[in-house]
DNA sequence: CCGGTACTGTTAATTTTTTAACGACCCGTT
DNA sequence: AACGGGTCGTTAAAAAATTAACAGTACCGG
């Protein structure tokens, strides 16, 4: 249950990796400008060279510099940490989460972006029923 | 931004105040039962007095033994860690997270409870419409 | 062409984390 | 009352993470 790759990393790779979930792709300068407690540029590109090695991030040369990704898609990296999410702090419940989200947790949305969560709501009900 | 604790928290330290989010309360060796590796019974009991130390943890007695507990209301926490994943993740789309919650990167839900959703969201709008 | 800037990889020291050995205490049982 | 099982705190060693110094290379502007 624990082979979750984000429930071994040590800290600093997780906040790295974070980064790189947020954009997708990102230099080691980029990176080191996000993370706290601003280590130096070579502390930084020391750590992606580990998590290259580990499997966690790949680069791209760009140009004459490196550019670094998720080795995971996003897609896959975001279903086990909303699943660990979920089961964490919600009981595993789906409807709580729903709840936080659109709740005095969650943050204030637009009746525009209310209409299109109820949609899908709708669908998912319509393709359960088929 | 970074002032999120669990973001400043080490990997056992997380592990360990994931297993207290997920059972609300626990002792040393109901913890240690949930931790990869299995550490010894001395180590948790160690890490649990430092998480105690620096204000993560607290303990009640309960009879002879601790009973440890997360410092923070797990509403609180649960609030944090949602927002890190919808920003880390999903772009700061709510929206996107209930798309991944009721789709393809989601467990199977009744439709008893898709039901109780739809009604959660028919509520925020209304909430929303005052 | 030369110096400055912006990268890279290697390497090693420092700091933090992680681990567990040990001794003490309490309790129920024999 | 002696024993075994379970729990506690203290302490220090071992392992891992984190940091950054340094040297090498490519490009760019003067």
């Amino acid at each position: 249950m624990s082979s979750t790759p984000h429930a071994t990393l040590s800290r600093r790779e997780r906040q790295i990796m974070d980064v790189l979930y947020r954009r997708a792709r990102a230099t080691a300068a980029e990176i080191r400008a996000e993370l706290p407690g601003d280590p130096s540029d070579s502390t930084v590109r020391t750590q992606l060279r580990i998590l290259e090695q580990k499997g966690h991030v790949r680069h791209e040369a760009e140009g004459l510099r490196y550019v670094y990704l998720p080795a995971l898609p996003r897609q896959t990296a975001r279903r086990a940490a909303l699943r660990h999410l979920v089961d964490t702090f919600f009981d595993g419940s789906t409807e709580q989460v729903v709840g936080a989200l659109l709740g005095a947790d969650g943050r204030r949305l637009t009746e525009a972006e209310l209409r299109r969560i109820a949609a899908l709501v709708a669908r998912a009900r319509k393709d359960g029923a088929k």
